[in-house]
DNA sequence: AGCTTAGGTGTACGCCGTAAGCCTGTCAAC
DNA sequence: GTTGACAGGCTTACGGCGTACACCTAAGCT
């Protein structure tokens, strides 16, 4: 189909799932409608049919996208180097797109699309090198990705009164009024912690932990 | 309110959040709707705004009811078997209720549930315990938070291949039918030990890896 | 020239959350 | 005992949602 007079790039699938992206990030997942994504893109809801199955498979085109800003290292010598990299790059490209996390947390379905699974394998050929084999490695995978898949929707639901992003931490002492004073006392002595912990200090000191236990179960052979 | 000639017991917030719940463990999260729920109560949807503020509102009281089963156990002198204790309650109350993992991922503030807050209020009483203290206890709780929530995330999900709950395994044979066979061997080759684990031995290896971690970096003290 | 078809549009249906107002039964104040 | 407030139900209505279905147009074939 030729551009028309009116010199409108043709729809696809990747620049509807763009368009939903944007709208995503800049107004909330809830705002992720077919008719405000077809009005992102100046075109009518039901066009958008003619390139997604459905709302399901736009929600599926977003985690997709957002795995594939997923950035691989080209030295893959040292295996806990490799996986380092890989925690931080997963965590990197999730609060990239904040709101994605629920997305992924609504999913009821593994995921087949190649893109998505590019950093699954990436991290599963990473834990192969550590010479973590078999039932091992799907262990190995599950801890990592529930490490850092949780902690990345703890971080930017600011569930537990620690946020990070760019919208600054709730202040504590308002949080603190919120709270009945004497029956929380622990989470009162944490609330000036959260505030000023760093967000990526903590994850770090998350991810050494599992990489060390790691280590040590396994012991440390490279390929 | 006396109890009318129907002899129906009055509306109240908790009734609304248990109906909730019900609809939500039923017939998924986006089931929950208001008119839904009402039904479930027998009652028109406008009637449940005289309980609850909004759809927000009920789907914070959703947290807080699961939260609410939390169990807390009596003897607390070992700190890493109460720590264990935690984590696997943790789990277990949001394992009760699959699709709540959803609601929580879906939240941006802060709770302020005081019932809601009881588990971790227990959580950062029994790092305390373990003499972590100030910016350390709030990096331990975000870690096993993290990590709790995150490994609940991906096993009701089945995101990644690996499920459990009633519902069985998706079988490794047909998953891997739908993969690149080639683009991802990784995965393929990691399908049949995800269907033959069993998840609570996972979560129970990386959880040790945690506790072990945390326990070599801040020693074992007890009180 | 005529056919197929890809890719846009318009209309319509049954859901959704909720604002606004109404109706009735209870109960405190007089 | 009457009255007035009000708690807690109900009804209606509005705008937005996902999407089934029918339609239109123009490109690309034979």
């Amino acid at each position: 189909m030729t551009i028309t007079e009116k010199t409108r790039l043709p729809l696809s699938r990747d620049r509807v799932v763009e368009a939903a992206l944007r709208v995503m990030d800049a107004e909330g997942l809830e705002a992720v409608s077919m008719r405000r994504v077809a009005r992102e893109l100046g075109v009518e809801a039901m066009s958008l049919y003619h390139h997604i199955e459905d709302k399901g498979d736009l929600l599926d085109g977003l985690c997709s996208a957002v795995m594939r800003d997923f950035r691989y290292p080209e030295d893959r010598s040292d295996w806990t180097a490799t996986a380092r990299f890989a925690a931080n790059e997963w965590r990197r490209v999730l609060k990239a797109h904040p709101n994605v996390i629920s997305v992924f947390a609504g999913r009821r379905k593994p995921m087949t699309d190649v893109d998505a699974l590019g950093p699954m394998e990436f991290a599963l050929e990473t834990i192969g090198r550590a010479g973590i084999e078999g039932r091992d490695a799907v262990y190995a995978f599950n801890v990592m990705g529930g490490y850092i898949m949780g902690f990345v929707m703890m971080e930017v639901g600011q569930m537990f009164g620690a946020g990070s992003l760019d919208t600054a931490y709730p202040d504590p002492a308002a949080v603190a009024q919120a709270l009945p004073a004497d029956r929380v006392p622990s989470i009162i002595a944490a609330l000036p912690h959260m505030a000023e912990c760093d967000p990526d200090a903590q994850f770090d000191f998350g991810l050494e932990l599992l990489l060390a236990g790691l280590v040590t179960r396994f012991g440390s052979d490279q390929a």
